[in-house]
DNA sequence: CTGAAAGCGCTTACAG
DNA sequence: CTGAAAGCGCTTACAG
């Protein structure tokens, strides 16, 4: 149990209020006083309890919105886990988030959202934007017209006053495929790389850093590809085959985003299960399974919990004790894994 | 804002107090009267403010004891990290953590920590044990007779009446290492094992691990040693050199433990830096720079963080909300970093 | 068995 | 500029 107000008040012949004013800056105090007490507070090593903060400041009622895009897909349904257990967490102190869902992509659905956040009025905005202009001017208009600060996750748009950013850095992410890919084929042969969508940021990032990496460190490894399979498996089964009929003696695959039955369908059609390595992304669907059945080598992956958690903490935060985030982009971790570091079931 | 304590006694027609002895099973009160409350309560959506509960019950002032050995190895260092992590927590919400820290293994220390604690009237004990009868001995009393919980972390005592544990499983640490060394050797080949002592429960885990998975599954791939370098990175030298003199064409190493820059050192002098495919552990000391520099492959690791943060909140959440964890043994994640996946300073 | 009251540490109108 | 008081939601002696 640490110094208290109270005793900081009676130490410095002050009352309770004054002392709050004094600690808090919230001016209408003399000076001379204000400083005294900050001495005294110092000297007493005083911290304020944040019990006692947020439940006089629950009155107050911090709300944050959050505007989820693409609500539908396996990734986002783990995000708002994340985004739920900060929402807990913030009822708990006092708060509430108010979360708004996306189901497919939609500059004006985006647009309608922050309206209504703003209708509700929120203080502050998580929400996963879209390269459009008009998203754009609306993000800065929030912040600089309304003062309501925007935190953008899992995507970005780096140009314009968003306060940061939380997800994954794609490009360091296809170096870490680049690396493992390297180590699984000695480092040389053909490769080939299977992505989603050429028109997705984040997929083409993975890409780059893949074959940047590939020709700066393993020179040997011949690059096939990129081809698309726009996240299908049948698609993503049909393109495989045909990699494997014009590249007979392919040794390897990094897919970059999901299609992972259907190229390992065409794989196990090949009877080279385990021969050709493969690297896929993210812990979900049966992609642990593929990987104890031999067809995927490594996973990478990112932690989605933490960017649906984060972003609305972040917030939360700087509304209720104005602490600012560090850094503008807060990268995730990038997993690695095997099939021997699955993790156990959550609780 | 949700449902409070005042609007259920108003809507049930009873004092605070009544709806605080219905809720909380505390007894004193008619059953009727209990139930009817219950009911309401669950009607309304009653959810408690753990503020409030939190700021009242900083009454009582919880007290949680923490005992850690070994706490000059730059490993406890982290874990001491995750236990301040934990200590500011339970400060905010009104507890308090002691922390005695041991410096070398010592049973008899580790008994008189135990003892200090007891007097301090600490309601829950979190420490890393050792396997000696007297501990075991005074685990299980102070569980039994005291009525004082127990969770040990990093190493385990498992037939005692401890809570539970939090650490890492060194067998699946020892398979990941293997299915590694497995795809960077192709699956065959001499590989060397290099350990730090013999008499080391958790090492001797890993060195299992290892051998039993490439044996199952890369019978290819024949093991030499384990030989053991005492954590010494003089003797790791030593050790590594007779190895590549015994062993000309050795594929690769996994080092259980420190010695690294022993053997890179070794391994320097051979000429074969990136050939010798090395596997390591902990993202420690010059580790990551290692990896960098080519030396070695893989880093596999834990979160040493969490070991000292969750044993904390697992005493916390038993004491504040008598909430218990939910498995017996709380296995932290293994992790694989290759050089592109060493994440950035943390805050 | 039940209620009224005090208290946890902080913030915030309201007077003066 | 300063103080006294009320209030956030809960728990807990204390009376009765």
């Amino acid at each position: 149990m640490g110094v208290t107000i109270r005793q900081i008040a009676e130490a410095a012949g002050v009352s309770r209020g004054t002392v709050d004013r004094a600690l808090n800056n919230r001016g209408r105090i003399r000076p001379e006083v204000a400083e005294r007490v900050r001495q005294i507070a110092e000297e007493m090593g005083y911290k304020p309890n944040q019990l006692g903060r947020a439940l006089s400041m629950s009155r107050n009622n911090i709300k944050i919105g959050v505007i989820l895009q693409g609500a539908e897909t396996p990734f986002m349904k783990e995000v708002m886990k994340g985004i739920e257990e900060a929402g807990a967490e913030v009822d708990n102190l006092g708060g509430t988030v108010l979360i708004h869902t996306i189901e497919h992509q939609s500059a004006e659905d985006v647009l309608l959202a922050m309206e209504k956040m703003r209708q509700e009025e929120v203080s502050g905005i998580a929400m996963v934007p879209l390269e459009a202009e008009e998203v754009k001017k609306e993000i800065n208009r929030f912040v600089e017209e309304y003062h309501i600060p925007v935190v953008t996750f899992t995507s970005d748009v780096e140009d314009t006053k968003r306060l940061c950013f939380v997800g994954q850095n794609g490009v360091q992410c296809g170096r870490a495929a680049a690396g493992l890919m390297g180590e699984l084929t000695g480092g040389k042969g053909r490769v080939a790389i299977i992505s989603g969508y050429s028109t997705n940021t984040s997929l083409s990032s993975r890409v780059a850093g893949f074959q940047s990496e590939i020709k700066k460190k393993y020179p040997g490894i011949k690059i096939i590809g990129p081809e698309y399979c726009f996240e299908e498996n049948a698609l993503a089964k049909e393109v495989a085959e045909k990699i494997f009929k014009d590249v007979p003696d392919l040794e390897g695959i990094y897919l970059t985003s999901h299609g992972e039955e259907g190229v390992c369908q065409a794989i196990a059609e090949t009877g080279k299960t385990g021969q050709i390595k493969m690297i896929a992304n993210d812990f979900m669907g049966r992609n642990y399974e593929l990987m104890r059945e031999g067809f995927i080598h490594f996973l990478i992956g990112q932690d989605a919990r933490i960017q649906g958690y984060e972003p609305v903490m972040i917030l939360f935060r700087l509304l209720f004790n104005g602490e600012k985030p560090d850094r503008e982009k807060l990268f995730t971790e990038i997993y690695i894994r095997n099939e021997y570091t699955i993790p156990e079931r959550r609780r």
